[in-house]
DNA sequence: CTAACTGTAACTATATTGGTTACAGACGAT
DNA sequence: ATCGTCTGTAACCAATATAGTTACAGTTAG
């Protein structure tokens, strides 16, 4: 239905730095992750730096980082960042105001997608970044390992070997 | 967050239909309350016809009318039958297989969107045509009169004048 | 100062939706 | 039988949204 993968982007990003811990990444990093351009990765990073999700450094040995700890970060205040507010859209054009149902039929529809939207955000509120880590690292086999870098300055690319 | 408003559309279109009672209503006369043009009221007509909401008749005098009574019509039908399933999309191109988190995010997030999905259907399937109608009623002042016709063999407008 | 980042503009490609015209086929009325 | 009035559907266009890409100004560590 939806046809913007924001919210799956921003979640993998948002994942990823978890999974980094205190360790900022690159645009380029993530993105190769990701498998998208970089520019692609920042638009999202600065929706996400806005709503105070993650906090990004300009300059020489930048990057992004979680603002704040990954319990802390519910996949609704996700969707808030990244994506216009409303599962569904109403009419494009305003129905005619010559027939009873026409007229209401806005005012029917406003309340019926309130419901809708508040179930999603009831989900997506009760799942945290840790949550999401939490669900990822049974996935990951004991036989993939981050490569993390241990006191080089250059931050290398979140990646496994297999 | 959704782009299309053929749920919105479906909905009003099935509620006219369930006002109109036993009537039949030509495409044009429910374009009229949409506000569009008949072929997009007619695409949507098929899709609501396969999903056997509504039944339709060519030739002349045609038209369509529910299948079923209204309260046997619960929005969630409507959605499946005129909406692409999934409130979310996943990444357009698959990630990195070279990233642990990358490999992962996928069979997470489809579990997350899942019970996202699960509860915008649950919110659907407890609203019917019937609940619709019943919501829309109090809208409609008492000076708003449906013009019903009583014995032409050619049905008009679904329309109030004010 | 320089190298390496982010933030952002501008442009393109692609996909989806809806609006429109046109017409074949169905079917009731006469 | 044929005529008028419908649906079903194809074909096309316009509008919109997303994301991919290049380019570059500005920031910052060393």
């Amino acid at each position: 239905m939806s046809t913007s993968s924001r919210f799956a982007v921003a979640v993998h990003v948002l994942t990823l730095m978890a999974w980094a811990d205190e360790e900022s990444l690159k645009s380029e990093q993530v993105a190769e992750s990701v498998n998208t351009n970089p520019v692609v990765i920042r638009r999202i990073l600065c929706e996400l730096a806005e709503s105070k999700l993650v906090v990004s450094q300009t300059g020489a040995f930048g990057g992004s980082r979680l603002a704040r700890e990954p319990e802390k970060i519910t996949l609704l205040d996700i969707y808030r960042a990244v994506e216009s507010p409303g599962v569904f859209s109403l009419h494009r054009h305003p129905p005619s105001s010559r027939c009873p149902v026409g007229v209401n039929i806005g005012t029917v529809l406003h309340n019926v997608l309130g419901e809708v939207d508040s179930a999603v955000e009831q989900v997506l509120s009760n799942i945290t970044i840790r949550d999401v880590v939490a669900r990822l690292r049974p996935c990951v086999s004991s036989s993939s390992t981050l490569v993390k870098k241990k006191n080089g300055t250059r931050p290398q690319a979140v990646a496994v070997r297999n």
